[in-house]
DNA sequence: AGCACGCCGACT
DNA sequence: GTCGGCGTGCTC
């Protein structure tokens, strides 16, 4: 039996299938999607079985060394989407099907992690318990199993050790031996919600639609009640015996929101996310495997969950640039959840209070690529909170460069309310940029509409995005003041200056450098601030998703002028859905929340739309420079990174691949660059980028297909691509 | 990724 | 004359 094999390396040179022969006492076992040991050149590698019983043209075939497992890791449904994933991403096969599998499980050198196993009893068919003659610890231990049919044999032991043992010998009880699980949540009962109309009607228009392959966009406001509509979705899933994907950003998988899922649906879960070790990762993975687990709730990588029949699959908060891998391959989510439930004809729910451009031009558009679901209401109707805009450039208002005058007041009262504040620190952007003091005029790419990079050491103002160049103006063009400033750090300051002002407050700072040093740090901190141990708390991005205070009644944005200048030409929608995000956090329970935003652009059109929780009024003006400029969702854009050590071969080469593009691609293709990063060079590699802008990929896989090909041995540069960037 | 092969300069 | 630099190419 001749099988054909892909060895784990991750190389374009070494990606493709090897053939090995199999000895005739293996052959009855050998499957699909398995991982086999085999000889490779002076290596001993592991590897994926991706053909069987096939002819081979080679004439120096080895054998095979041993099975690696006794079931396929692959399923039949993974192998394919593995294929489909490399087609889309351009990534090596092996690195597609490895994205796929727990770490655990991942073909590689090395001892895999060993199974755990742990001894259940149940009682045996057939016995009149009743009837029998037991003695009182006898007596107890059976009747343990008036509502339970399996019950670790350790904590029958509790009871007592002899007579599990009298019980065992008689044979009235019997030993299970299952497989150990590592994480594990106690048993809870099952609750029941009652849904709203709305959310009713909601659910009632996906449950009708279960057996079709189609994309729901489900747009909820904040506080809507988003969750309760999944879980009665996914009930209804369950009841016809089918499966569940559920996918949230990682930073929205906290106990509280598993805990919601589990109180509903107890030990049918299981949960994916980075928190987890190997080990518990490979239990989870293997529960699901099995079929034990009925539906799954996690980060990204979940999607990638072994089930067999799934009903449907949950992208919530669907606009996450976290549902981006960024590393190879470099898939996004969406696509492969599509890819997956076209498979099992099953439909797909993306949620979100804020949806992405792409996905709400498609629920609206006459064509109806996605049906549209909408929550209008928050739940008890609660008001959103009304938000305040602050003009930083009147300087009556501002008590100095962070903190207007309306802000501190805000928080005085707030504080005297004994009621909580969070602040806002917008520091997404780590490139510099300039804007004028006065009038908060911001210098931006003629061409492409991208705010330009300063670069220090140059005096030059850069665009990213075609490489646009410009001297460093010192006069405002708008308004002829002499108050060009540079901005894009100096935000360490805030604490101290929020010390000086509230000398009584608890300020909790939370950013990157204080959740990173310990592991549970993130969870302790929001926990801590949500039992009132803290005033104020001060933190990035992180702490606008999905989290629930209730004694939060006002809410600052320091500065939202930074992420609305990132250079990136989504700045515009990551800081409208940031902002309404953020905003949602204030009065969430019974009491009215407020909103309080400084910016140096009081005019902009977002801040405008935030002002008005107006999503779609939003929508409609970001459309219009979306199609103007050529941007998603008017095309598909493709970032081609170039990379290597020596600047002059980085460039050359760089343009050259530029040239190629030029001559091979679609002629309706444009080609934008090759332009320099953000940072032309780090840990000194140097770095260029060329931007593909089409409307249909044509030829455009296929090109640059064969420009990886032609690299693939190439020591001094290294080509990257990523279709749908996030980043450029 | 590893490892061998092979074609050039510098050395006990 | 040999040792070792690393560019090139192969691994079923």
């Amino acid at each position: 039996m001749v099988i054909g094999v892909l060895v784990q390396l991750v190389n374009y040179n070494t990606d493709k299938v090897f053939d090995y022969c199999v000895p005739s006492c293996l052959c009855s076992k050998i499957k699909l999607g398995m991982r086999v040991l085999v000889p490779f050149g002076k290596q001993v590698l592991e590897g994926f079985i991706v053909e069987i019983n096939k002819n081979s043209h080679t004439d120096n075939i080895k054998e095979i060394i041993q099975l690696v497992d006794e079931v396929p890791v692959l399923n039949e449904e993974l192998l394919l989407l593995g294929q489909w994933l490399k087609a889309k991403t351009l990534a090596p096969l092996i690195s597609c099907y490895q994205v796929m599998l727990p770490r655990g499980l991942k073909a590689k050198k090395g001892t895999s992690i060993t199974k755990k196993y742990e001894s259940y009893i149940s009682l045996v068919n057939n016995v009149d318990y009743d009837a029998l003659h037991l003695n009182l610890p006898q007596r107890k231990i059976v009747n343990c199993f008036k509502d339970q049919k399996l019950i670790l044999k350790k904590k029958l032991q509790e009871i007592s050790v002899s007579s599990v043992k009298t019980l065992l010998e008689k044979g009235l009880l019997q030993e299970v031996v299952k497989e150990k699980y590592r994480y594990q949540l106690h048993d809870v009962k099952p609750v029941k919600y009652s849904l709203t109309l709305q959310q009713q009607q909601v659910v009632d228009e996906v449950l009708n639609k279960l057996s079709t392959n189609k994309t729901f966009l489900l747009y909820g406001v904040t506080g809507s009640g988003k969750t309760e509509c999944y879980m009665e979705m996914i009930d209804g899933v369950l009841k016809k015996g089918k499966t569940a994907i559920v996918l949230v950003p990682e930073i929205s998988l906290t106990p509280q929101m598993i805990e919601r899922f589990y109180r509903r649906f107890g030990n049918q879960i299981a949960v994916f996310h980075s928190k987890l070790s190997d080990g518990e990762k490979y239990d989870e993975w293997r529960r699901i495997a099995k079929g034990e687990a009925k539906m799954v709730i996690g980060a990204r990588s979940a999607i990638f969950a072994p089930f067999t029949n799934l009903g449907i699959i949950i992208i919530d908060e669907e606009h996450s640039s976290t549902y981006k891998q960024e590393k190879m391959p470099r898939y996004y989510t969406i696509d492969v959840a599509k890819a997956r439930a076209k498979y099992h004809n099953c439909p797909l729910i993306l949620g979100s209070a804020t949806p992405s451009l792409e996905s709400y031009s498609r629920a609206i558009s006459p064509k109806k690529i996605y049906e549209l679901l909408s929550l209008p209401n928050r739940i008890n109707q609660k008001k959103l909170p009304k938000v305040t805009v602050v003009n930083m450039h009147n300087k009556k208002q501002v008590n100095n460069f962070w903190l207007s005058v309306e802000l501190c007041e805000a928080i005085k009262h707030t504080l005297a309310r004994k009621e909580q504040v969070i602040l806002l620190l917008n520091r997404r952007g780590y490139a510099t940029f300039v804007t004028c003091q006065n009038c908060g005029y911001v210098e931006k790419c003629p061409n492409c509409d991208i705010t330009l990079t300063y670069h220090k050491t140059s005096n030059i103002l850069r665009c990213h995005y075609c490489g646009y160049a410009t001297k460093k103006i010192n006069v405002c063009p708008k308004c002829g003041e002499n108050s060009i400033v540079e901005l894009g750090n100096g935000t360490q300051k805030i604490e101290e200056l929020l010390k000086q002002q509230f000398t009584e407050a608890r300020i909790l700072r939370m950013d990157y450098d204080t959740t990173s040093s310990k592991k549970n740090a993130h969870e302790t901190m929001i926990k801590s601030f949500a039992n009132n141990e803290y005033d104020i708390l001060l933190g990035t991005q992180m702490i606008a998703k999905g989290l629930d205070f209730a004694n939060v009644t006002l809410v600052g944005v320091i500065n939202a002028d930074i992420s609305l200048n990132i250079p990136d030409f989504r700045s515009s929608e990551i800081t409208f859905q940031l902002l309404s995000q953020v905003s949602g956090r204030s009065g969430r329970k019974d009491k009215e929340g407020q909103v309080i935003i400084q910016t140096f652009n009081p005019d902009h059109y977002v801040i405008k739309y935030v002002q008005n929780h107006d999503y779609e009024g939003f929508y409609k003006e970001e459309m219009k420079i979306r199609k103007q400029l050529k941007y998603p969702p008017f095309c598909y854009l493709t970032y081609v990174k170039i990379s290597g050590k020596d600047y002059n071969v980085v460039f050359t080469e760089a343009k050259k691949i530029r040239d190629y593009l030029q001559k091979y691609l679609a002629k309706n293709i444009i080609i934008l660059g090759p332009s320099v990063g953000n940072v032309l060079r780090i840990k000194n590699i140097y770095y260029f980028g060329i931007i593909l802008k089409c409307r249909d990929k044509k030829n455009l896989n296929l090109v640059l297909g064969d420009l990886i090909s032609h690299y693939q041995n190439n020591k001094q540069i290294h080509l990257d691509i990523d279709f749908n960037p996030n980043h450029i």
